[in-house]
DNA sequence: GTTAAGGTAGACCGATCGGTCTAGGAGGTG
DNA sequence: CACCTCCTAGACCGATCGGTCTACCTTAAC
């Protein structure tokens, strides 16, 4: 016993998908390459996804678990409401700094998405998601206008990703938790002034 | 004499590709449409530009003679260093408005273009332009880390072309705005500090 | 009028795309 | 044993892709 099953063809799929669409984008890789990665038959990937659309889904709400989950933990590790929220870009950060970095998967998959297609819908309630994340943290820190503050945040989150990305510039996790701290800051002031 | 001579073959398919390729993306556009539209034989994209690379070239290429040029008109309308730095987004403003506004031409199309094609390497050229003009806007309003400030208000300016496409957000062209003005004030606040 | 260049129409090419279908093998359950 | 379910291998489909080629026509230059 213990015997070292090999994963089932949906995992095997999920997996060289997610290698596959991250690293070469959804449009380029074709359904041959995923099956042939999994080592699966062409039969199964439709039986189990029923379209490749479908296996883009499953790959992008994979990924938006994923994402979701780490900012959620990364979140909860603090309890001041500042480092809660800065908390953010330390996970780009660390992001940032792993080899087979290639960017946002649903900036990525969205950009020549047809509507309808779940990559153009995933990515969509990725950014819900992240976006009412940011309301949150920046309602707690006491911003006075949570909806602005986290609409900020949320630029600044979203171009961190591309700079870093398609610059090849390092430094720019750094930068935008300090434009971050700094936008932060400012909305604190401005409701002290105003108090 | 004066007779309406439609355009040359060159200027049609440049046309015809630009309303093409930034509808509906450089990847999912084929040959075929951009020919129809621009009334254009065959042969004669391919004796223009070589390629539908040198196609998407030619479009990327023309799509940021027309960006720069109206960064450089909004920046050159003003005498004051700070207005001069937020002008650039008052440009975006006017660019959300548009009704056929479906966001930055160049991430669309580098989102999942191959390293040596044409969609991903002027994208790289356009950016590090808006990269420059962001460094010399901070270093012009007294900005003591230029290049800090000029990369924080890079990241801003991606963040909300992303935002203003992705999410329905009309408004985040004023938030873009006023967390520049914010990371300007930090910025020579702080230098006014440690002075 | 002759010539040469450049444009047009459209057949044609091989490759690849996403997707369907058939036939058979492997494994567990009765 | 038989049975049923899941999976495999791979032929096959029509459509579309980017790109080439032939043949004809128009236009301007000499």
């Amino acid at each position: 016993m213990s015997s070292a099953k090999r994963p089932a063809p949906r995992d095997r799929l999920l997996k060289a998908a997610d290698e596959l669409f991250y690293a070469e984008g959804v449009h380029s890789v074709g359904i041959d390459r995923v099956i042939d990665r999994a080592d699966v038959a062409r039969a199964s990937l439709y039986s189990t996804f029923g379209s490749k659309d479908g296996l883009i889904r499953a790959y992008l709400e994979h990924r938006m678990d994923i994402s979701t989950a780490r900012l959620l933990t990364a979140v909860a590790a603090h309890t001041d409401p500042r480092e809660r929220l800065l908390s953010v870009f330390d996970v780009q950060a660390a992001l940032f700094a792993r080899e087979d970095f290639q960017g946002c998967a649903f900036n990525r998959a969205t950009a020549e998405a047809s509507p309808g297609s779940a990559a153009f819908e995933v990515p969509q309630t990725y950014r819900r998601w992240v976006r009412n994340l940011f309301e949150e943290l920046a309602a707690a820190v006491g911003a006075p206008d949570p909806v602005l503050l986290g609409s900020q945040l949320h630029l600044l989150y979203d171009g961190a990703m591309l700079a870093a990305s398609l610059d090849q510039n390092k430094t720019v996790a750094s930068a935008s938790r300090a434009a971050a701290a700094a936008l932060v800051d400012a909305a604190l002031a401005n409701a002290a002034r105003s108090a």
